[in-house]
RNA sequence: GCUCCCUUCGUCUAGAGGCCCAGGACAUAGCCCUCUCAAGGCUGUAACACGGGUUCGAAUCCCGUAGGGAGCGCCA
């Protein structure tokens, strides 16, 4: 790896069930890393024991795989600057906490949790920023053994310097500039030993070479205080980039009744990942080139220029629309893959031949069955509306069908011709009939096809139900 | 409350002072194709949040207003 080697990461914490928008931050980095050869890494934020869990940790490679990323560094594929939990790294960010303690930047806090929400309460109350009051910010070494004489164990804060400026550039919003007026000191080590985010997180990406860091807008406003920590360190910060929130129809922050529930959840539903990768590329990102993108295409095209900076809305008629695209598309055996429970129902020697008259019908495995159920389930039956048109056509019509259907196979060309021969019926008046008795429906997929699908028997029974 | 971010068709967005009485995609309407519904092809409807400036000229620059979002945690 040489120095100018690009190096992105995606850092989620498993708390929960990987969500559209952290799928996106993840593609995008992925993205990033990929078009310009660089590193990609995964490191697993779970600094917080009582939220964090094992089971969160799988299901969110198991989601991060299944949408199509790899990574060259992550908790399960190894990497020099291992290891990649946080939680397993409590050791490395001691070193730099002392160090912040030793040189005055950081100080201990004895404050307990209530205090803290009393201040904040407060502080609020009276129309006040709800920032650290300061309390330890000053306590003499006597003061400092006095409180832990009784007891108190403290946190380790982060002593902001006032009236000073942090400037930075953001990738995707340009120039940002923070009074550290407005920044309150801040946790970097709790009471229980364990790192905060704004350290571990600033600490990790400088400690393991991540050169660029694209992630949520509301890390907008908390990027000076990780510059702060970093040159407090004398390490390099990343290039960082704010990406605009995903939010749901209704302007508001996306949430599980807009109907974009996790990642998994779309795998549930029968979403493929193609369509669900190109509909995340595309929110809150223009790229110059349209239609569906394989994983390479997309890399190619990902611009850290083209990203929008006002919030981006879920919208599900747009990913499904990318959803039937990626169905029409799939090779037979991917499409016999993707809808294996709904094909079940099929025989195999008519597998092909359904598949080909009910693909561009199809957006789910839902659909699938729905089809399968009509040309392999029982015979079907008819509304009134439909009992009345088979009945108009009339027993000649189906004895005369039947008899085609026997003597050609399914060849729907044969039928029609040795009905219209029979009747004198063309058109609609001819087809309709036909559609009725085999599917039950007056709607669906072209009838040839789907006629050759079906069993020889079944179409027999159902044209001879209604002969003579 | 304070600080920061954002605001172009219904939605995602193009647009970096004249190329824009604003372009594309999805959605929507109509037409073609057609036994139907789809698929596919074609055509159409539809937007610069508001108010002031600057300029010969503004969606694009500046200032306000309004609306939305985020941050201010021993969450990440």
């Amino acid at each position: 790896m040489t120095e100018a080697t690009l190096v992105a990461r995606f850092a989620p914490s498993p708390t929960g069930a990987l969500h559209l928008g952290n799928a996106r931050t993840a593609l995008f980095n992925f993205l990033l890393a990929r078009r310009s050869g660089g590193h990609f890494i995964l490191r697993i934020e779970d600094t917080d024991a009582e939220r964090s869990s094992d089971a969160y940790l799988e299901a969110l490679v198991e989601d991060l795989r299944w949408l199509g990323l790899d990574w060259q560094e992550g908790p399960d594929t190894g990497g020099h600057s291992a290891p990649y939990r946080q939680s397993e790294r409590t050791g490395l960010y001691a070193d730099f906490q002392e160090r912040l303690l030793v040189t005055g930047a950081a100080y201990p806090c004895y404050c307990t949790p209530a205090e803290l929400e009393l201040s904040r309460r407060t502080q609020l109350a009276a129309g006040r920023p709800p920032r650290y009051a300061g309390t330890c910010r000053e306590l003499t070494a006597a003061q400092r053994r006095d409180r832990e004489a009784h007891g108190l164990v403290p946190t380790l804060r982060f002593r902001v310097q006032p009236g000073a400026e942090v400037v930075f550039d953001d990738i995707v919003h340009g120039p940002q500039r923070f009074a550290t007026d407005d920044i309150g000191d801040f946790i970097v080590r709790r009471a229980d030993g364990s790192a905060a985010f704004f350290f571990c997180n600033a600490v990790d990406d400088a400690l393991m070479g991540v050169s660029h860091v694209l992630r949520g807008e509301d890390h907008l406003a908390n990027t000076p205080r990780q510059l702060l920590v970093l040159k407090a360190l004398g390490l390099t910060a990343p290039t960082y980039g704010h990406v605009s929130m995903i939010v749901g129809d209704d302007g508001a922050p996306l949430s599980k009744r807009h109907g974009a529930p996790s990642l998994s959840g779309l795998r549930e539903r029968g979403y493929l990942a193609l369509a669900v990768r190109n509909h995340l590329f595309r929110l809150g990102h223009a790229p110059a080139v349209q239609g569906t993108l394989a994983i390479d295409a997309m890399a190619e095209a990902f611009d850290i220029g083209r990203l929008g900076r006002s919030p981006a809305r879920f919208d599900l008629v747009q990913l499904d629309s990318w959803q039937k695209e990626a169905v029409h598309g799939l090779t037979d055996d991917a499409f016999a893959q993707w809808a294996r429970a709904a094909l079940a129902a099929v025989p195999p020697a008519e597998q092909a031949a359904f598949i080909a008259a009910v693909r561009p019908n199809v957006v789910f495995p839902d659909d699938v069955a729905a089809w399968a159920r009509v040309v392999f389930g029982d015979a079907p039956s008819l509304s009134e509306a439909g009992v009345a048109v088979v009945r108009d056509a009339g027993g000649a019509f189906f004895g005369a069908a039947a008899a085609a259907a026997a003597a050609s196979g399914n060849d729907l060309a044969a039928i029609t011709a040795a009905v219209r021969e029979a009747t004198g019926r063309k058109g609609p008046a001819l087809y309709k009939p036909l559609r009725l008795a085999l599917t039950g429906l007056d709607h669906g997929p072209e009838l040839a096809p789907l006629l050759r699908a079906m069993p020889r028997a079944k179409a027999r029974e159902r044209l001879i139900r209604y002969a003579g």
